[in-house]
DNA sequence: AATTATTAGGTAAACGTTTACTTAAAAGTA
DNA sequence: TACTTTTAAGTAAACGTTTACCTAATAATT
């Protein structure tokens, strides 16, 4: 059996809350001689507190839970290590959950995460859910919302990075790189940042006074396969164009792939541009003009602003925009 | 603040172990009026109970801490996702802990997990070391080990796969195809999968009675700057080789580039290959010839084991290796 | 010497559940 | 009718901590 803290203390002949003093670095009013000798039996036998127990006083468990559609797309792992590594040194650990964006499966993991008496959420909600923005509200579990917001949420505290931004620039730079036929190949248009990138897309073109060219706006997956096939059929199609946007690097570089087995010259006859700058976009050739999006960051500083609301501290910003970066590599001409 | 068990008890007119059996099902001798009662006030007045609470009487968190090198690394997610994808099922909640292959990391998050009595632990240790596993064994918990073992840890269980056989049957391939001065561009060989997979390549060699060339082992990161890097100086050193076999596919796709960036035709003038089968593999040209770890059933298995273990029932597997597939594509020529 | 302040530690309630055991009433049986 | 069984629920201890408050002994102050 386990050792409890009962055992320490009848080991050392003392109360239990003297011992409790000196596992918690409360022990200003305990003599040296008895904080050593519990020292040594706490090493001796073995004691581990039960932070179980602990929380059931303290209403504190020390723990966030972390809500994101699929660790295994290439976009949320370095978020994940953000947030990690900050609550990490806040001395606090993570519970994963991947939704899959399934509805049920979100509903079903909130529930779960109050249940386990978490102290805050970071959640990627994959979409705006006005029942679930009032469970969340009456819950007072501090939630904050990354990479997309839910609307009707009140304290609404998000982390986003600026897509419109970030696609407007892209396409400026396409643009003023000389190409005049772009198309966007977008992810699902249910997705905010989907639609936020269109925007700043469409954005680019009015400012330039470029006409969207028909069908200007293929929209599908957030994968490379759909990249690969979405080039293949404009090919097949003898589609007219000479600039592709797309919606991710994923897409981009299934894109990419497909030009380059149709012999079709990136940057010269087509000009490609990304969104993500994913570790992989400097692995092909020609490498990957793209966006970087501050994903690192965006955990980072989501898990920053989780823990001052935890910790009752007004943040002082209420919703952060990170901004994006072009990166200009040698999918487009100079 | 929120309802406890008491108010929804208090309200409903019954004691709390009633309102206590009627939430978790054990409810064969409650009539069904007071059940639905019970629901029905459940339901307005928002209440859900506090796991915190009853874990301390069950002594069952259902929890599974997961300790990682980095969530990052392309390697990792698709395990995880898997773990993640059997625990949810049998009703477990993992907690996400990256070690960076840092030993106090490691040592922090393993006290971190026994402090919050998770059920289990699914681990990649970074190396061998003997006084954590003392430790691990004095604890009682439950661990599996996955990806590389650590020696001394009694009830061994572990879910590797069979990097010997990887290598070897990759190499064999190269030898096949006419390679025929192959080198390896390897991992740390502090880790143990680098240790095997240079085994089965030089087992490989033996058995089709090829002397190694000198200085074919160059051992350095996982990382795809770490095979740009060092094609780079092979090059420049005039090094004279026909294959390389790399540690694993993001080395491979550094190597690619440096290749390329040379103008030396791959698969035509040096064989490549990599080992993992990341997403990627696909997504350059040539399409990368490697080795498929099946990374979501380890992790998805490890889970499995562990539950088994959690639930005292012997798992009848206790160490498992898994096979690798070789993927033949592009970077060998045929 | 009498009073007060400080030091070192103890007491016991509380946190929100589960569960083995008990009980009272109702129903069944001889 | 008198007993036994079943049904429906309640009682209270236990889980392992934290913490506000208390206390006794010693030290400091006047």
């Amino acid at each position: 059996m386990k050792p409890t803290i009962k055992d320490v203390s009848s080991i050392a002949d003392v109360s239990i809350a003297t011992v409790s003093k000196v596992v918690n670095g409360k022990d200003e009013n305990i003599s040296s001689a008895t904080r050593e000798r519990i020292k040594r039996i706490i090493e001796e036998v073995g004691y581990v507190p039960n932070r179980i127990a602990s929380s059931l006083v303290t209403k504190k468990t020390k723990t966030i839970g972390l809500i994101i559609p699929d660790i295994a797309n290439p976009f949320f792992p370095e978020l994940a290590r953000g947030v990690e590594d900050f609550s990490n040194k806040e001395g606090y650990t993570i519970i994963l959950c991947n939704s899959d964006n399934d509805l049920e499966k979100e509903d079903a993991y909130i529930d779960m995460l109050q249940e386990k008496m978490v102290d805050g959420i970071i959640f990627t909600a994959s979409s705006n859910r006005s029942e679930l923005s009032i469970a969340l509200n009456k819950s007072s579990i501090p939630v904050i919302t990354i990479e997309r917001n839910i609307d009707g949420l009140q304290s609404q505290n998000t982390i986003v990075s600026n897509n419109e931004n970030g696609a407007y620039y892209a396409v400026i730079h396409m643009i003023e790189c000389g190409y005049e036929k772009i198309l966007h190949i977008s992810g699902p248009m249910v997705s905010k940042p989907a639609q936020e990138r269109y925007k700043g897309y469409l954005r680019a073109l009015k400012e330039k006074n470029i006409e969207p060219i028909e069908n200007h706006l293929i929209e599908g997956k957030y994968s490379g396969d759909w990249g690969f096939e979405t080039i293949q059929n404009l090919i097949s199609q003898r589609f007219d164009y000479d600039g592709v946007f797309c919606g991710n690097d994923l897409i981009a570089l299934g894109a990419l792939k497909a030009l380059q087995l149709n012999n079709i010259n990136v940057p010269n006859q087509v000009g490609l541009v990304g969104y993500d700058d994913i570790y992989m976009a400097q692995m092909v050739r020609p490498e990957l003009t793209t966006v970087k999006q501050p994903n690192y960051e965006m955990g980072y500083q989501a898990a920053e602003m989780l823990v001052l609301m935890i910790n009752n501290e007004e943040p002082n910003l209420s919703s952060e925009s990170l901004e994006t970066r072009l990166i200009v590599r040698g999918t487009t001409r100079v």
